[in-house]
DNA sequence: TACAGTACCAAGCAATTGCTTGGTTGGGCA
DNA sequence: TGCCCAACCAAGCAATTGCTTGGTACTGTA
């Protein structure tokens, strides 16, 4: 009977395959050229149709982006989420939080590329105000983390937080400009030996 | 013969004040905006003139950033070169090829921004293939440091040398998006505490 | 058979872009 | 005084851009 046998969930617009198949040209375009960089013509070629079209499927070129980035970054949040929920101790969280990114990195590449690439100049339009305050939510799950980390006495004292936050961050998704899945190394192996680093240092003990 | 008796640099294109000063006003719109995102119009505006009055000082809009980001890695390379030739011991050249990359950001911050964010589109063209080659070179030099490092001992014996250079090439650079010369932290504070981190890790001993 | 809905084409418009061209201005210099 | 020259203006051109409009082909359903 569900009425919705025929699809549609209420919020986003109606997801057909062809919309998803054509955000996810898009998806690769703005993340190798970036956003401004691209333009519907490139999208509509890379997909075998007339630019015209796209407009069919979409409102504007700027709500492939929107769409592209809130689907993610709702998905990214969620994870976050549970590991902050999650009663594993201080390091296993931080862990856990790393691995995680490496994994977004793995299956989403295009995405967190956008995201990387094209988050600040976004952000000030209202459109994509999201973006600054997801930003400042996943600050606030590092710096918990990192918080709990020193109070238990998993990390040294002498941390400077607010520069150990950045320092993550900027490491774990900095990875994106070479990572490739598929390649001799898979997510888990950087993640190994990313939080060998950033746990113990390179310097011989 | 020389009909060149009159001044101007055999390579460089003469270099007047208002020439660098119009570079310098182009590369803070380069490296807030991205390159392709600022249009000549800006960089005009923001020096108080006309569009088209920019090519009385220079061929094109590409020739700009061209010169601005040739210039500074002339410069990035030969204090790297410094580094590589002197006696210091493996531990303190890596140290000092450190803190001489945040000196950079916090010297030449548009010109790091400019490179980190338009070297891979504007590598693609024959114009600017020393980014690509100057990366290359980068890469030496650090694999040099690092190799040099594990024979000595300075190093843990099970890193991956290749991850650790992209680790440390990443992390030091992209320092630049927030690093802002002037505020609370010194490029020299920042050095220290990301070679902490580097070194010696987050974990408690 | 009639009709509706999806996916697309063909053509083009208005704005923006990098760049060009033919001038004007004002200071330095012989 | 006459001339040069760097620095700029005023106007606009050709290409590229995002997007619109009116139509067409095909498919499924009643």
């Amino acid at each position: 009977m569900s009425a919705q046998s025929r699809t549609e969930r209420p919020d986003r617009p109606e997801s057909t395959d062809r919309r998803r198949e054509l955000l996810a040209i898009a998806a690769e375009l703005f993340a190798d050229k970036g956003f401004r960089n691209t333009t519907v013509r490139d999208i509509a070629d890379a997909a075998g149709i007339l630019s015209g079209s796209l407009y069919h499927h979409f409102d504007s070129k700027e709500s492939m982006v929107d769409e592209i980035l809130s689907s993610f970054q709702a998905e990214l949040f969620a994870a976050y989420d549970a590991v902050l929920l999650s009663d594993d101790d201080a390091r296993t969280k931080i862990e856990r939080a790393v691995r995680l990114s490496f994994e977004a990195i793995d299956r989403h590449r295009h995405e967190v590329a956008i995201f990387q690439n094209e988050a600040d100049l976004l952000g000030q339009q209202e459109r994509f105000a999201y973006l600054a305050e997801r930003n400042a939510q996943s600050r606030e799950v590092w710096i918990t983390l990192l918080d709990d980390g020193l109070r238990s006495g998993a990390l040294r004292p002498d941390l400077d937080i607010e520069l150990t936050y950045r320092f993550i961050r900027d490491t774990v998704w900095v990875a994106v400009r070479w990572y490739r899945p598929g390649g001799k190394l898979t997510h888990t192996d950087v993640a190994d030996q990313y939080l060998t680093i950033l746990l113990d240092g390179i310097a011989h003990a």
